[in-house]
DNA sequence: TTACAATATTCCTTTACAGGAATATTCCTA
DNA sequence: TAGGAATATTCCTGTAAAGGAATATTGTAA
C-alpha cells in the first residue's frame, strides 16, 4: 500500500476530483468548473494525483483529459482486507453474545412464568 | 466518508501504529518502542488518530491502552464500493475482449489450416 | 505568423504539520 | 507525602503544502 495515496486523498478538492472522475474522464476546465476552483489550482491538484498514480492524462489537441486509475484504489482495498477480517470477527463475536443473551432471556421468561404458578 | 481518515493515515508512523494496533491494544510505551520513535511523538500521533476516530483509549492506572476503532475503516470500505464496481466492470470488459480475441484467434487458426489445403 | 484557447508553471505569502527538547500531569507505591 | 514511572503538553524551529496572481507553454485556426 503506497502511503502517498492517502496523502493525495486527504485534500478535499482532490477527493472530489477523484469522485468526479469516477463518472468518466474530464478535462481540466471541466474539473475546475465543477469544483468551483480556479484553473491553476485544478492543474496543481491534478499533478499531485498524477504523481500518486491515481490519475492518467491523455492529450487531445489543446486539452488534456484526466481519467481515474484503479490500481491505487485496489491496493487500498487489499490493505483493508486485514481489517475487514477483524470487524467480521468482532461482528461474529457480537452476534454470539446476542444469541446467548437471547437464550438467557428466554430462560428467564420461562422462570417468570413458572414461579407465579 | 470522513476525509480526516486519509489525513491521519497519510503519515508513515501513524499508518504503522494502526497496523500495530490491528494485532490488539497497546500502550504508548510499547508503541513508541516498536516503532522506534520517541514517546512524545507517539503521544502526538495517537492524539491525531484519536481525533480522527481511528483509535480508542482506556486508562489503566498509570498507562493508557490504545485500541483500533473499526468505524472509519468501514467507512473507507464503503467509500471504495463505488470504485470496486468500476474495476469489476473494467475487468469484465477486458475479459469479454480477451474472449473475443480468443474466438477470433480460433477462427484464424481454422483459416490458416484451411487455406494451405 | 499572429492571436486565442486550454493548460501548466512560477513566485509569493500564509498556514499546517512534524520533530526535538523540556516540562507538566497523573497515578502508584514506599 | 515524596519520588518515580508512564504519558501528555508546550514551545520552538524547520519544512512542506495550499491558494492567489501573474506568466509561460502548447496547440489550433485564421
Amino acid at each position: 500500500m503506497d502511503i502517498t495515496t492517502f496523502g493525495a486523498l486527504s485534500e478535499p478538492s482532490r477527493l472530489r476530483i477523484v469522485e468526479l472522475l469516477s463518472t468518466g474522464p474530464h478535462t481540466v476546465g471541466e474539473i475546475a468548473e465543477r469544483l468551483q476552483i480556479r484553473q491553476p489550482q485544478a492543474s496543481k491538484h491534478l499533478k499531485v494525483l498524477l504523481e500518486s498514480g491515481l490519475v492518467d492524462v491523455t492529450a487531445e489537441a489543446n486539452r488534456r483529459s484526466y481519467s481515474l486509475r484503479m490500481q491505487p484504489l485496489r491496493e487500498m482495498d487489499a490493505w483493508l482486507e486485514r481489517y475487514r477480517r477483524i470487524w467480521e470477527e468482532r461482528y461474529d463475536a457480537l452476534e454470539d453474545y446476542l444469541l446467548k443473551l437471547q437464550a438467557a432471556d428466554e430462560n428467564s421468561d420461562i422462570d417468570s412464568k413458572r414461579k407465579p404458578e
